[in-house]
DNA sequence: TACATGCTTCGGTTACGATCGAACTATGCA
DNA sequence: TGCATAGTTCGATCGTAACCGAAGCATGTA
C-alpha cells in the first residue's frame, strides 16, 4: 500500500456527479463561467463555487478572470485526454447514463472532444486520411506523411505553422461512442476549426454535439470518402 | 449535462483511498485474497468485503473461488491500462503520496505494471528494441518487425504463439515514473515472464517492485543496451 | 462431528462532504 | 453614489457511505 501516485485524489474529484457533469461540459472546449457550470452540474452557484475551487486546487481546471466574469477551462489537454479515456472505459462497460437521451444520436454522429472532432464523423475522417495515405498508422501511433502535408494544404491548413508548437501534430484518441480512434493533436484541432471557419459546421449552445449544415455535410463526406 | 458515459461512477469507485490502495495492489498482476486486500487497503476484512463487492459490481474486478479462498484480480487489462493512465496523470501533477517512501527508488527502477515490466528498466528495454530496429514506433504506436521476430526467438520467445491470441502483441503504456512509454501487450507480458523463468528477476512479496539479481541485471543491461 | 479459517451479512455509529440560504466582496454601469 | 450582476465565504443541515463488532455461512481439516 501507499505505493506510487495518488489516484484516489483525482478519482474522488471526478467521482462526484456534479463535478463530473461540469467537467463533461468543459469537454466542449469552450470556457464557461461559474454560473453556466452550476447549471451544467444541476446545482446552485454557491455549491458550484466550492466544487470549482476543489477542481482548481487539484489542477484539473484553470480559470481566467475577465471583467466580473470568471471563465473556467480544463487545465490542459492532458485533462481532456484523461476524461475521454475514462469515458471510453465507462462506455465499454455499459456504464452509460440511465436512458439514451434525445440528444444522444447527434452526439454519436459528431461532437467536440475537447478541441477536435469526435464521433462517427471523427472516426471516418481519420480512417479516410489513413486509407488515402495522408497519415501513417501503427497501432495507436499516427504520423503525417509528405503526401498528407500537401493534401492538407489544399484544404487550407498550413502544417508548418502547427509544427512550430510544442504540442504533437497527430495523436489518436479513443472514441467512446465508436470505440475506435479519431484524430486529436494540433492537426485534429486545426481541422475542426477549419470546418467551423468554412461554415460547414457549428457548435451547439449547451451541448458538445457539432451540427453540420446540409451542404457542409456533403462536402465533408466527399472530402473524406470511406474506403479510399 | 447528462451527456455521454457515466464517468462519475467509476471516478467514485477509484476515489475512495481504501479501494484505490486495493486496486493499486492488484496492479502487481497477482491474484490476491480478500484478507490480503484488506491489509493493502488498511481496513478490516468486513469493510474490504463491501468494497470488493462494489468494485466487482462496477466490473473493475473479477473473482474466482478456489477452495475457501476467493481470489481477486483486475477484471481485464483495460482496467490496468486505465489505472496506469490515471497514475501517469496524477504523477504529472505532483499528486504523489505524501513522502517518497523507502521503497520508492526500487519501484522507479523496475516494477510490474499489471503484467509487464515498467519503470526505468521497462522504458530502457523498449528504447533499446526500437533503436535496434526490432520494433517500429510511430508516436504511441508500436509494431514488431521481421528482424524483431528473430531477435525474440533468440531470447526464447516464440512470437507465433502470441499472435494467435486476440490481445494485441505490442502496446505502449505510459510510465508514470519515467513519463515515457514502456512495452505492454502480450509481448510485454511474455518478456517479463521470460525474465522470471530465467531467474534474472523476481517479484517482491507485498509490493509491485521487481528485484533483479546481480547477474540478471548484468545480462538484462547487455541484452538491451542504450543507444544501440 | 467438532473446530478452524476465510469471507459475507447485519446493525449501529460516526464522520465527511454535498448542499443551500444568507451575508459578504468585487466589478461594472448609470 | 447607488444599484445590479458575478462570485465567494460562512454557517447549519442532512444524507450517504465508510467503518467495525458481532453473528452467520461456507469450506477445509483433524
Amino acid at each position: 500500500m501507499k505505493e506510487g501516485p495518488d489516484i484516489a485524489q483525482i478519482g474522488a474529484l471526478i467521482g462526484d456527479p456534479a463535478r463530473a457533469n461540469m467537467l463533461t461540459a468543459l469537454m466542449g472546449g469552450k470556457a464557461l463561467t461559474a454560473t453556466e457550470l452550476a447549471a451544467a452540474g444541476g446545482i446552485t452557484v454557491q455549491t458550484a463555487s466550492t466544487h470549482l475551487a476543489k477542481l482548481e486546487a487539484g489542477q484539473l481546471l484553470a480559470q481566467r478572470k475577465q471583467g466580473r466574469h470568471r471563465y473556467f477551462t480544463l487545465a490542459d489537454d492532458a485533462v481532456g485526454k484523461l476524461l475521454e479515456n475514462i469515458m471510453g472505459f465507462a462506455a465499454g462497460r455499459g456504464h452509460l447514463r440511465h436512458q439514451p437521451g434525445p440528444k444522444e444520436p447527434a452526439l454519436r454522429k459528431a461532437r467536440i472532444c475537447y478541441d477536435h472532432l469526435a464521433g462517427d464523423f471523427g472516426v471516418r475522417m481519420l480512417d479516410s486520411l489513413v486509407a488515402k495515405g495522408a497519415i501513417d498508422a501503427i497501432g495507436d501511433g499516427l504520423a503525417l506523411t509528405g503526401k498528407g502535408e500537401s493534401t492538407l494544404k489544399c484544404i487550407g491548413i498550413d502544417v508548418g505553422d502547427l509544427k512550430a508548437s510544442r504540442r504533437p501534430l497527430c495523436r489518436s484518441c479513443l472514441d467512446w461512442s465508436e470505440r475506435r480512434a479519431h484524430l486529436a493533436g494540433s492537426l485534429g484541432k486545426a481541422l475542426l476549426s477549419n470546418f467551423f471557419d468554412k461554415g460547414w459546421a457549428r457548435r451547439t449552445a449547451g451541448s458538445r454535439s457539432v451540427i453540420f449544415s446540409p451542404d457542409g455535410e456533403r462536402q465533408f463526406l466527399a472530402l473524406f470518402p470511406i474506403g479510399a
